[in-house]
DNA sequence: CAAGGATGTGTGCGCTGTCAACTTAAGGCC
DNA sequence: GGCCTTAAGTTGACAGCGCACACATCCTTG
């Protein structure tokens, strides 16, 4: 392979670690084709090879962050540990993850990918890593340390909450507390409180409960 | 005041509801100044004497936005409810507010807003309507109906629960099902189970709960 | 070794946000 | 009433963007 071949070799995804760097460095809402192709060292066209349109691009991104993101939340599961308790773990794992990915994040779960309902491959890739929690949650109803509620219902819930507060955190809502994983004991405190809505038995929390 | 007026009278006012205007026909992310103030009728550089940017404008309508929507819950509350009730009611205006203004929704909690810890009066309006829910839950905590936890905590966790859940039906995750308020039954068993994680003796849900 | 598809380039269009320089209208002061 | 400051709106321009089109180059396969 000669080093200033007219081909590139493998710009498909040298366009995408470009623009992961990019997003990294500037953002989601700074992200160009262009740039991207500057980057990589191409002219401004030659994405269009590889996708269909700057839409496309990010469609790609964020199926690769979706199975990222089911990865890692899986792998913080135990064997040995209860459901509840395992449905803790991978909300935490969730939440690290966005959080330490924020941009990333925000190009998977915001606004800037545009009829997300048209790529069947994303929705797909979304609808696997929820299945994680899904499965967690179907177990529990299962082994009776849930409520015997429709599992979609409940995965959706705890869904909600972990997403609501990574999103509010990500896009600034609680100002520098929280954004600091320093900071782990509110969210564990907030998960604490995101299970116990479909425990059948919620733990005590913290001293006071009384319950 | 003649009509062809050189000056237009109200050009912010009107600058604002045309804004808002085409983001409800074609969404923020087609939105754009020189459409606004071709809808106007006035030259593409008008807006720039009443808003410094383009973010400016788009802080201007995300602070009325908060305002509304923390109007709209107050005005849901009952006085002879308990605060659980309230708290439930407040977080159905909620859904019912986000999902029947998405583009505004999407508009004041999404990306479209750069840098808005740098908006004092947007913060602030932000923390106004998240207010209604707090005072909720420490008038909760008074009265014994919620856990004695941090209130900032518990309020977090449901703010969360409920943006949550608008972020991802806004955004399309629950596909056609849910948008629609007509299915309020599901919307309203995802709220009760929300409350569940910070009610002292939870409701019974459903027929099945067993506890 | 020729052909042809895959991959990358160059140029250009219409759109955008924003700026500088200009024009117009309105209101206060003598 | 005439003048002058100033707010409000216009005109024209610039750079950057996504994307479409025609063209160039290379690799592979017969």
């Amino acid at each position: 392979m000669n080093s200033a071949s007219y081909h590139h070799g493998n710009l498909r995804q040298a366009l995408l670690d470009a623009a992961l760097l990019l997003i990294r460095q500037r953002g989601i809402e700074q992200l160009s084709l262009r740039a991207i192709a500057r980057e990589v060292g191409v002219s401004q066209t030659a994405p269009y090879r590889h996708f269909a349109d700057k839409n496309r691009l990010l469609v790609e991104i964020a199926i690769q962050t979706f199975n990222e993101l089911a990865q890692h939340c899986q792998a913080a599961l135990q064997a040995d540990a209860s459901t509840p308790e395992n449905i803790r773990l991978c909300g935490l794992a969730y939440l690290h993850f966005a959080i330490a990915n924020p941009e990333r994040y925000k190009l998977t779960f915001g606004q800037s990918i545009e009829h997300r309902q048209d790529y069947p491959e994303l929705m797909a890739a979304g609808m696997d890593s929820f299945a994680v929690l899904l499965d967690l949650v179907e177990q529990g109803i299962q082994d009776g340390s849930l409520l015997a509620l429709d599992a979609q219902l409940m995965a959706n819930t705890c869904w909600s909450t972990i997403h609501g507060f990574a999103s509010l955190a990500i896009d600034g809502f609680y100002q520098r507390q929280c954004l600091t994983l320093s900071n782990d004991q509110l969210i564990n405190n907030m998960i604490d409180l995101a299970t116990r809505a479909i425990c059948r038995q919620p733990p005590d929390l913290m001293k006071n409960t009384d319950q």
